[in-house]
Order: C-alpha cells, then sequence, then structure tokens
DNA sequence: CAATCATTTCAATAATAATTGAACTATGAA
DNA sequence: TTCATAGTTCAATTATTATTGAAATGATTG
C-alpha cells in the first residue's frame, strides 16, 4: 500500500478550466509530452519540433495550460521550461473520480488504474 | 483487493471528446446529476428544472455527451431516459491516468483515488 | 554594441461552440 | 380525434477558440 495524498480540492469551474485545457488535441499532446519528460521539462522549441506546430499557436496553447495551472514555466537563460504540474493533474481526477464516478463499477476502475 | 477491470481502450480522439464533453459547466453538472442519479437515469425534464436551463440547450449538450458516449439514452413512454455510461467515464480515466499521469507521485494519487 | 535565438504578443481571420425561440414529432390521455 | 406533454430540430445569432503571420521583447553571444 502506497501512502495516499491528502489529494487537493478543486472547485467545478477549476475543473471545467482544466477539462477544457485537456480537451484540445495540439494541448493534450504538449500536456503528454510534458508528462513523459517529467522533471526535466520541455521548452517550447522542444515541444514545436516534436508536434509540428507554430510557435504562436504553441504559446497560445501553453498559456491555456498555464492559465489551468496543469504545467509550470521557469526561466533558464533564454529558454523557457514548461513542466508538467502532476498535483494538478492529480487533483483533477480525484475531482472527476468524487464526482463523476460515484455509483457502481467505481472501486473497480480507480483499483484497474493503479497499474499506470 | 478488488478485482480489476480490464479497463477498455480508447483512441486520443476520443479522448478529446469525452474531455470536451465534460469541459463545460452546463454539461458537467449534466453529467453529475445523472452520475447522481445512477441506474435509474433521469429525463431531459428533470434535468431541465435541476439545472434551469432551456430545453433546447439540454437537448444540444446531451447530444455532446452521446456523441462523447458519456451517456445512453433510452425511451420509455413519452420520455427519454439519460443515464451516465460509467464504463465510458472509466476509460477515460484510464486514458488519462496512462497518458497523462506517468512519472513521479502517479501511483500515490491514484491510490488516492481509491477513496472515491 | 550588434546580431541572433527563443519566445511571446498582437491583430486579423477562420472555425467551433453555445444560446435562443419557433416550429416540428411522437406519445399518451381525455 | 383532439389536446397536452416531452423532447428534438432548425435557423439565426452571439460568443468563444484556434490559427496565422508579423512585429516586439529579452537574454546571450560575438
Amino acid at each position: 500500500m502506497t501512502k495516499p495524498t491528502k489529494g487537493a480540492k478543486i472547485a467545478e469551474i477549476e475543473a471545467v478550466r482544466a477539462l477544457a485545457a485537456l480537451a484540445q488535441t495540439q494541448r493534450l499532446r504538449t500536456f503528454r509530452a510534458l508528462v513523459v519528460a517529467g522533471t526535466q521539462g520541455l521548452t517550447p522549441s522542444a515541444i514545436a519540433a516534436m508536434l509540428d506546430i507554430a510557435p504562436s499557436a504553441l504559446s497560445f496553447h501553453l498559456k491555456e495550460l498555464l492559465h489551468s495551472d496543469l504545467v509550470s514555466v521557469e526561466q533558464q537563460g533564454r529558454n523557457l521550461i514548461y513542466r508538467a504540474n502532476f498535483a494538478q493533474m492529480n487533483t483533477l481526477l480525484g475531482y472527476l473520480t468524487q464526482h463523476c464516478c460515484a455509483g457502481q463499477s467505481c472501486d473497480v476502475t480507480i483499483t484497474s488504474v493503479v497499474s499506470c
């Protein structure tokens, strides 16, 4: 048994914002790339190269992700480093599980999810 | 330990669709209401009353939810009964957990999620 | 300092999504 | 039948999002 986290709470409006941030192909891919990159993070140019997306479009999408708190930025020299905010993603998953997964089959599924 | 489910897979495009379906206040509320209602489900008029939403707007939102397979409908006399599709919600959660939650802190969170 | 690289910002446009109200369809009840 | 109820569909409108390219910002290097 892993130690359970408290799991910060999230308001409906923030949940909607985070869902909207992920509800777009380019942004979902961006976020996934950041998840894969882990603590090291990625620069916008690296992401743009991976996803073949225009810099200004990427900038726009990164801002959406920032606003929903799903990613963070840090400046490093003349690069920016974006990182996935795992805590916020977990908070979102917690919200969805608690509010949108009540009732039957829920705990079964949650257990399956542990395989991640 | 609960028995783990297989957890149907979902493609990126379906995940995006499901996320988009939930990424809107009225629809998130609608879905939540259906989750709470459980197998009994709810009629559009019941939902419209609960959420104070115009019938045609609700119809539009329900269609979005249907398209993303997060809800199902069944006709019953002159009413329609909408129900949350828990399996699809679980599939979405599985997708998010596997693809957007890799790396550190994931299993910790998943465990916390079991409390749902 | 001048040049360059990384990135953002801005304005214009294009594309999608949401809201409204009226009209339509189907079922069941009087 | 005829009427009322439940819900959808449609067209018009409005609002929100996304894409583009050009210009601006800011840090680093020569």
